[in-house]
DNA sequence: ATATATGAGACTTATATTGTCCCATAAAGA
DNA sequence: TCTTTATGGGACAATATAAGTCTCATATAT
């Protein structure tokens, strides 16, 4: 299993291909051809990231999807985080889940700085840096 | 979704439980009571584990089982191994996966740096530390 | 012999992920 | 204004993965 599952990796593809045509909407069409996503996927998962405000839509023939913001200011972890939520190693490191083993379990303490230098990583990298 | 699987998890505390106990086997029926794992599902795991080298089992009354290495030899990532695999960013990253996206993939450079980190961290945490 | 353990594989269930379909809405252009 | 080309969004289906259970076999202490 990765840890960057298959639709966030088709993200990444999308974005980067946004990022490559600032300013100019470019169709899903043309953006799920030209990086291997399934058509209908491809508008999922654009509607994810819109939601998430990654990107933004225009309707209508000419219409399409461009950036929101520069790419310098979307990082990996945004994109991941939209398609499917923060990376986390366990469940007790980022969440209100109250883990029946509270008190006596013996790893996720041993687990948190790995978690920060995850997020720290995810954090740094922007979409700019794709270009 | 977590790094790190429930049965992992669970694999993690089963061999803390034996660290605890080097030199007596432990039985199954009382491992998985005290770190409250299934009963059935605790042999599996400690079978898979045997296979991998981590622990081995004595058999009959009295039997049950036992580190087969001193904890100090056993990294977090041998046990996550054994369990799920070993943690990858992406399918690019660690096999001979050819990706259909190759050459022109945006991002599995980018992540190569984290990968080895997160490598290094788990291969770095030993058993031992848990006592 | 019997009771208590593990060995191993088949099987079932649960859950998560990926992918498709359909209908609605918006806008450009003839 | 009608048609075509876009996206919005929800329901649904298919697939893959993970978790958990069951059954029967084998080994050993007493």
């Amino acid at each position: 299993m990765d840890i960057i599952r298959r639709n966030t990796d088709y993200a990444f593809r999308l974005v980067a291909e946004l990022a490559k045509n600032q300013g100019q909407p470019v169709s899903v069409r043309k953006l799920a051809e030209d990086n291997l996503v399934p058509y209908e996927l491809a508008r999922k998962l654009l509607q994810t990231l819109g939601r998430a405000g990654i990107v933004c839509s225009v309707k209508g023939p000419k219409g399409g999807y461009e950036l929101k913001k520069d790419a310098g200011d979307i990082s990996f972890a945004q994109v991941i985080e939209a398609m499917q939520g923060r990376v986390r190693l366990n469940q007790c490191l980022l969440s209100s889940f109250v883990c029946p083993m509270k008190g006596k379990c013996p790893i996720t303490s041993h687990l948190s700085e790995l978690q920060k230098v995850i997020d720290f990583h995810l954090n740094d990298k922007k979409i700019s840096d794709l270009l």
